[in-house]
DNA sequence: AAGTTATATTAGGCGCGCCAAACTCTGTCA
DNA sequence: TGACAGAGTTTGGCGCGCCTAATATAACTT
């Protein structure tokens, strides 16, 4: 069916998800809000959106997900959802980048890609008590990386300065 | 300095780079095929990045990057080997497929996620005998999963069905 | 040197997603 | 009921990145 949903539309998506789970009404203002962007942006979108049949929305009225918007924001969530528990629990990325990062790749990987990281995480912390303190091991392993030294166990180097370039 | 980029403009700049690397004198028609775009939009993108002083190209000759358009898009493309390691060998994602996601994805994670992504890892690959095998335990698990059947050595279901919507 | 071909650039246009300004509804409260 | 405030929409405009068509330059070929 539909062709892919561009990023920005599945933001919007995914935040019309999310606004009616406080199970209020959905309104457009809470939208722009919530994105930090205009309301006759989300108004706009919203006009696409509804003429691909994924949300419901009466002129001046409550904003709601379609069926199949729902589907689709569900699994735009779930991606986000995953991705943030990577960041934030294995890598141990700090929780505002750890969000903001999940929230750009959610749009990017593939359903493939997202159910093998969710099984990674299974893994990790389902599977095998022995193995279960893997990220821990990670996270000591990190501290010594980041003070520059060597790790204490294996001597694999705390210089390999990852090739900080930016800005 | 300058401000960020846009996700368009360090693909120009990975190309460039990459291309570069094959010692032949970089071209327009090159980049336009390996992006897979017309030779027009890359001459007007090259006139951005050149008022960027990221790129040095005369008329109808050859580009080339300038030195801090070669850190840049070293960067850039450190981010992505990265990305591409851990999609292919830790999540055995399809080559094909973690090329064309961590594409994507190198341009959206900030420089602290990357150097925990890559400390990851060196972690997994060269720390403690007894850890390094993890991931081809992951990588059993991951079959079993794929099966649909409990993982045999802890039960971990393989029907966490994870909710596959899309298209 | 002149013509042919390949490469590069300019010109003009389009879709997307955003904006500010102006206008229109809706609900509330004298 | 009527007027005001706040929410929502329409209008017109802008930047980015892409396109095609037309033009310009460079590089061979004879």
């Amino acid at each position: 069916m539909g062709k892919k949903l561009s990023s920005n539309m599945e933001m919007y998506l995914k935040t019309i998800l999310r606004l009616g789970q406080d199970d209020q009404p959905v309104r457009v203002k809470a939208i722009a809000e919530s994105l930090e962007i205009t309301m006759p942006s989300v108004s706009e979108a919203l006009r696409t959106l509804k003429s691909k049949g994924l949300v419901l929305h009466p002129s001046y009225g409550e904003v709601k997900l379609s069926a199949r918007g729902a589907r689709l924001a569900e699994g735009i969530n779930n991606r986000f959802v995953v991705l943030q528990r990577f960041l934030a629990e294995v890598l141990k990325v700090d929780e505002k980048t750890a969000e903001h990062e999940a929230c750009e790749i959610e749009h990017v990987l593939g359903a493939d890609t997202f159910m093998r990281l969710t099984a990674y995480l299974d893994f990790l912390s389902n599977c095998q008590k022995d193995l279960s303190d893997i990220v821990e091991h990670f996270h000591e392993y990190l501290e010594w990386r980041l003070a520059g030294e060597a790790c204490p166990v294996c001597g694999s180097p705390g210089d390999q300065s990852t090739t900080l370039e930016d800005k």
